[in-house]
DNA sequence: CCGACGTGGACATCAAGATCGGTATCCAGA
DNA sequence: TCTGGATACCGATCTTGATGTCCACGTCGG
């Protein structure tokens, strides 16, 4: 599945016959065609402003076929948010276990996230900025997504300085959000900075809090 | 209109006749009750999610009643959004102007968010968790609220460190939603520590980051 | 050339927003 | 205390838009 910006629903061709039709394709590759649209689509008005309809334009074909690869609107919902973050987990992982030093971490971190913001601007508003009250499943598992991240960074803070691990926990949460926040506002003002500035100033911001932690705890 | 989160929907009491009906109210009354439940409820399911079905019976009342004190869902919606973000932008703008020290002015304005998030987490959910995205308006208008803060932030920031005005005011995006963050972690895990030492963690975060991004400063 | 499968226009179904005509309650004044 | 009008309230209904399905049609492999 393609997740990046670029994909765009096909357009029929008029060939022999002038009668519009979307071409025959093999179901996998129909039903990624799909999902990417989807993404698009669901990033772009949110979960309910956009419907079936909606997406089954975009991707050219007519809406039974949507239905013959999804069981319905919400499954289809639920699949993309469910790819985005194990997607975006792995990459922090690896981020995370690309170094052994801390400081490398963070930044290696950030810079996933940045990544992530600026080469997938869809996959990311859909899942951190569509309604997800809405679905207590994607709640819950956005909670557990940010639980888990919020858990490594405290486990790598709170030995360190001295913190109780749910405070620590509160900390990293919070510190996640904060980069994450940053890296969206840095992609909608480019001009304002180069990626690897924006970054610096961000890991600086994190780092030195971080690191009074360490150094003032009494 | 009181915003806290103690006032119940109203029960019709048994009287002499056994048929159901609201009890006549005042207007302004009425209207302030309604806005009330409209709250609670959307903060509980979303906007979607929410039906003026569900809202006039959480309020006790049929739904004409709602459509004769509000021109549609939309509106009421909207009416909720715009009060609970100017009242928590004055609340603020208090904490900003108690004190000529940016230190205490940053540990105040920390104090102020963890008590909105507190005391009101029914305005804060529907504010900050609920589909933002459907209503341009209401990104918007979230935009707005954050740019202000986070240019008074930045305005804070920027000249004694020296920074880009945008980049400040990224950092001050990202620092506020750190704060807002942690302290919804915190309202969701009391046990952890008390509301004063969850906010000296949060401080000393902050705090230490900005104050390296002086020291540091090249 | 033909059967099977992918495709789509049209439609049933339903949930939710919005409305209308009638009913109950309160109050002011005689 | 009676009466009439004004105002708040409600059951029932209209309307819209979106989800999910049916049956005919065209296209491709054999």
């Amino acid at each position: 599945m393609n997740l990046q910006p670029n994909s765009q629903p096909e357009q029929t061709v008029a060939g022999t016959s002038n009668y519009s039709r979307a071409p025959r394709m093999a179901k996998e590759d129909r039903r990624d065609q799909l999902l990417t649209t989807a993404l698009n689509a669901f990033a772009d008005g949110g979960y309910h402003t956009t419907s079936m309809d909606d997406i089954a334009a975009a991707a050219g074909v007519s809406k039974p076929v949507l239905y013959q690869h999804f069981p319905g609107k919400r499954e289809l919902y639920l699949a993309l948010v469910e790819y985005t973050l194990v997607d975006l987990s792995a990459k922090l992982d690896h981020s995370l276990a690309a170094s052994d030093v801390n400081r490398i971490r963070v930044e290696s971190m950030i810079d996933t996230h940045f990544e992530f913001v600026e080469h997938q601007p869809q996959a990311h508003r859909l899942v951190f900025s569509a309604d997800l009250l809405a679905f207590p499943e994607v709640a819950d598992r956005l909670n557990n997504f940010y639980d888990g991240i919020a858990g490594i960074i405290a486990s790598v803070l709170g030995p360190n300085v001295g913190i109780p691990h749910t405070q620590a926990a509160m900390l990293g949460r919070g510190l996640v959000q904060m980069v994450q926040t940053a890296a969206v506002y840095w992609a909608q003002h480019p001009e304002s900075a180069t990626r690897q500035e924006a970054q610096q100033q961000v890991f600086r911001l994190a780092w030195g809090g971080i690191s009074i932690l360490d150094e003032d705890w009494k």
